[in-house]
RNA sequence: GGUCCUGUGGAGCAGUUGGAGUGCUCGCCGCCCUGUCAAGGCGGAGGUCGCGGGUUCAAGUCCCGUCAGGACCGCCA
């Protein structure tokens, strides 16, 4: 090793040790006779003392050794924000490893610089102590999640990167094939196919920190390649899956992020969500639940709502509150917020602060005995605002109310930003209704009708319920998984369900049906979105910042600049412009089973 | 595909009613300085106001287009 000790190990009972330590240059204080450097190594960082002129010729982020002595620093001159505060190391010998030149963006963490600047020079950005935070708690995260799976005997196996399409909605990323011109290759969304195939083959706990991809456009938790803690067992039920699963988030949240999740975490159904919540992920630091109001309105004469309840459909509303002291302005704010999100407005209601006197636009249009009882009805009180959402699909309005509880929650300032709301969502239906009358799969078609409608799920598909759960915190997904299907027979009237005719299946995933014949073990699973749960651990709101080298919202790394063009020679090899032999044995991407979505 | 925000020396910003590239903090270069810790003092360099077009006597500022970055919707768990 170049260097003895880390500088940020430093301590008082180090004093008169001779160390050598190497690093970089975090900031120079010169005063002519006596000048100070504080190294930074990934330790931390110390106080170097230089009486020697040679130390003039430092700059911000050169590439240093120092050989010198551990003092205590000299009464009064203790600094008690460093770690390394009560001593300096006193150079006898500097060596320049390398030079810097001047930076494009300061290293620095009292200054932030713009997204593509940090990404451009990413590796100057992660010299700061907050970056190189992120992408340290992740290593612990995954060290953590090896450590609970292995003391259960789980095996970490690695499956292709290189595969064909796996069930899920999102768009492929492709790549073409030079030894099969014209045949291309996919990049996995998720191993789901593979784990599941593992579980045929008696692997039994499986896991996997897996990359996958999707080629959808970007959001602050999103990127087009991401990880996921991938986890499937065989002969468990949804109480196995989601007690490891609770074991993995209480290490994580506890060890990383100094919170004791209370354990077991409440279930609530995926109905009970969208009815009380808006949302099948609800953020549950606050209240401010909705109520149903179908009932309470019948016969109202007010066309909004009369036609969504006349079509057997829902309305609702959820109460701001305080919300009646907004503007005329901040509340219009409000129609507009609503159109944004493709709904034609969002009716409002607001009790007077004094006397609890509906007004608003929409209180003319209702009678003196709905307004007379709708504070009592949504439980608001005087000086609140309350919302209204109309609809003829039932989940429509209520996810436009979810929508607006969380703008509420943000506007009104209800959050404990310090707080941590684990729940998971359970019971989430089977099947839901295409536009074009068919039905598709919620999760993914493998996943299992509960015991419940095991049998029978084909007389109401738009009641049955799956052996479906996803772990939720703070209104955001962590995670996601299932009971999955491992009877030829269920499957077979899962897949009739969805129109997916038997060639069909067989073209997209007949190896996994093949593979089912041979005495498929019952099997379940989860997924959980690593960047995600990182970016929460770290308090980050971007998963970029977890990420040792993001891409931006274009798709664009501008650290490598990828992607770049191909020469036509690349362009000839891969093939990219031959045409696929009649399909015989090879099958294209070009199966048009059924729209089939969700992962895990 | 849509809505919105941003783009000004190397970094982060300000820039009024359209009136000379004006300003602030940091960094950079030089000099001074023996106890600082976001050191301090003095001096200096550094600009096609993202790019293109338009309106105007005059555009960093107004309009149109475009590129790049960001937030959201659609999409996607």
């Amino acid at each position: 090793m170049i260097r003895t000790h880390d500088a940020g190990t430093l301590r008082a009972s180090d004093a008169g040790t001779t160390v050598t330590l190497a690093g970089w240059v975090a900031r120079r204080r010169d005063h002519g006779g006596v000048i100070f450097v504080d190294l930074r190594d990934a330790s931390g960082v110390v106080q170097v003392v230089f009486r020697e002129e040679d130390a003039h010729a430092l700059r911000n982020e050169f590439c240093v050794k120092v050989v010198g002595e551990v003092n205590a620093r000299p009464a009064g001159n203790e600094n008690p924000e460093l770690a390394t505060g009560e001593i300096e190391v006193v150079a006898s010998e500097l060596t320049v490893l390398s030079e810097a030149a001047p930076l494009p963006l300061p290293v620095d963490d009292t200054i932030t610089a713009s997204d593509d600047l940090r990404l451009k020079y990413r590796y100057l950005d992660l010299r700061r102590s907050g970056p190189a935070k992120a992408l340290r708690l992740r290593s612990r995260a995954n060290q953590i999640a090896r450590e609970i799976l292995h003391a259960r005997d789980f095996n970490e196996i690695e499956t292709p990167t290189l595969t064909r399409s796996t069930p899920e909605g999102a768009r492929d990323f492709l790549v073409p094939v030079r030894l099969q011109p014209g045949t291309w290759y996919a990049l996995p969304q998720s191993p789901q196919l593979f784990k599941q195939l593992l579980m045929v083959a008696g692997m039994e706990r499986y896991y996997q920190i897996a990359r996958c991809y999707r080629d959808e456009d970007f959001r602050a938790d999103r990127q087009p390649e991401f990880t996921q803690l991938d986890i499937e067992m065989s002969f468990v039920t949804q109480d196995d899956i989601i007690e490891l699963g609770e074991e993995i988030v209480s290490r994580l949240w506890s060890e990383l992020a100094d919170y004791q999740v209370q354990l077991p975490i409440p279930r609530i159904t995926w109905t009970d969500a969208m009815n009380r919540y808006g949302s099948d992920k609800p953020d549950l630091r606050y209240g401010v639940e909705l109520v149903e109001l179908t009932e309470y309105l019948r016969g109202t004469a007010f066309r909004v709502f009369a036609g969504a309840i006349d079509a057997g459909g829902y309305v609702g509303a959820v109460v701001m509150p305080g919300g009646a002291s907004q503007t005329r302005k901040e509340l219009d704010g409000w129609q507009d917020w609503a159109k944004a999100r493709g709904a034609r407005g969002l009716a409002y209601v607001v009790l007077d602060a004094e006397t609890g006197e509906p007004k608003g636009p929409v209180a003319k249009n209702l009678s003196a005995e709905h307004l007379s009882g709708l504070a009592d009805v949504v439980g608001a009180k005087p000086g609140d605002a309350v919302f209204f959402a109309a609809a003829g699909e039932r989940r429509e309005a209520q996810e436009l109310l979810g929508a607006a509880r969380i703008e509420i929650a943000k506007r009104a300032k209800l959050i404990d930003e310090s707080s941590w709301a684990f729940c998971w969502v359970v019971d989430a239906p089977m099947f839901e209704k295409t536009d074009e009358g068919g039905w598709t799969a919620v999760h993914h078609p493998f996943t299992s009708p509960n015991e419940e409608w095991i049998d029978n799920f084909e007389t109401a598909p738009d009641k049955a319920l799956a052996y479906a759960y996803d772990i939720v915190v703070n209104g955001n997904e962590i995670g996601g998984g299932s009971v999955r299907i491992h009877r030829g027979d269920v499957q077979s009237r899962v897949f009739d369900l969805l129109g997916i005719t038997p060639e069909e299946a067989a073209d997209k995933f007949g190896f996994l049906l093949e593979a089912f014949k041979y005495g498929p073990p019952p099997h379940a699973g989860i997924a959980l979105g690593w960047d995600r749960t990182c970016m929460l651990l770290s308090g980050n709101e971007s998963i970029r910042e977890v990420i040792a080298f993001p891409k931006t919202r274009g798709g664009f790394d501008p650290l490598t600049t990828a992607p770049t063009p191909i020469t036509a020679q690349q362009r000839l090899e891969a093939g990219i412009d031959a045409k696929p032999k009649a399909a015989a044995g090879t099958p294209g991407t070009d199966g048009q089973a059924a729209p089939v979505q969700h992962s895990n």
